[in-house]
DNA sequence: TAAATATACTACTATTTTAATAGGATATAA
DNA sequence: TTATATCCTATTAAAATAGTAGTATATTTA
């Protein structure tokens, strides 16, 4: 599992996606709202995600939060990994949150270890291909066919 | 991530897989030496797997533990279910620890719910066709192949 | 230029989950 | 009958996560 963190952090980064038109800005108390984030765990994870780079922000009244780059190019797994989310089952393999396995001898003799790899490189496959612009998309579809099955 | 618990539970599983002939059986002690598992730990472990069915144990002296099924049979996805570890990456998308998306309105509607899902899926396809005995296989060409390498 | 509004930053607390241990009861083999 | 194991309940310890408080600083706008 990720952590909640994670969570909001795409949602909240969604948000700012849906609004990508010549640096356009939201402020945290907007997003808080509209994405039901509690107002200051979200100040909290907005200030990484600019410390990491992923946003960038304006102080002092009608301020606010924006992305620096294209909602296209903003991929799930690189908003995972800024807010401290695993996306590996277990920690020997790993790409940010590494931990040797005490328990076994020789990681490349270790079945279970190969194992963990490919579904790591399965999720991660998915997550990052997938980005902001592409959850937007998928929801308008969704949408759509939720609107058509209702006739 | 899974718990170490479910890891635990993994390594325990496999030594019994790899003495699973006519139900030998091997003790707590001698699976935690071998695995490197703290003793009491793997007790509760192995205690809980038994109540849900996996393993079967014989008490008093040169009692122990065995497996139930073949290890052909035991999938890697059963036994984490069975510690209770989570394979999704969202509860909104998990099958054994569902909890509902406060935030999201609609789930049908959710653009990330609809990608997590897809990370769920690929994760269980590969941790559902492999088993225990796929596990030694692994293991074994695995030895294979750091032998050839070393010629 | 003063008031209002918003982010920046540090530090703290609370809650939950996970990991691990303690210790006695019970069963079985030798 | 002694040694060896599992059975079972209860507790403790440690770590991670979630969320809050409060003040400093910057910027707009009236
Ligand atoms: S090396 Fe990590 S599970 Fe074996
Ligand atoms: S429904 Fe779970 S993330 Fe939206």
């Amino acid at each position: 599992m990720i952590p909640k963190r994670s969570k909001y952090a795409i949602k909240a980064l969604t948000a700012l996606a849906k609004v990508y038109r010549d640096k356009q800005h939201l402020s945290i108390a907007t997003i808080a709202e509209q994405e039901k984030i509690p107002r200051k765990f979200l100040e909290a994870i907005l200030l990484q995600l600019r410390n990491e780079g992923m946003v960038n922000s304006k102080m002092g009244a009608s301020g606010g939060y924006y992305l620096v780059k294209h909602p296209d190019e903003i991929m799930l797994s690189a908003i995972i990994r800024s807010t401290g989310g695993p996306i590996a089952l277990i920690p020997c393999v790993s790409l940010n949150f590494y931990e040797e396995c005490v328990e076994c001898p020789h990681e490349e003799l270790c079945g279970l270890h190969e194992v963990m790899l490919e579904v790591r490189e399965a999720s991660i496959h998915i997550l990052s291909k997938t980005s902001l612009a592409d959850l937007i998309l998928r929801e308008k579809k969704l949408f759509r066919k939720s609107e058509n099955s209702r006739k």
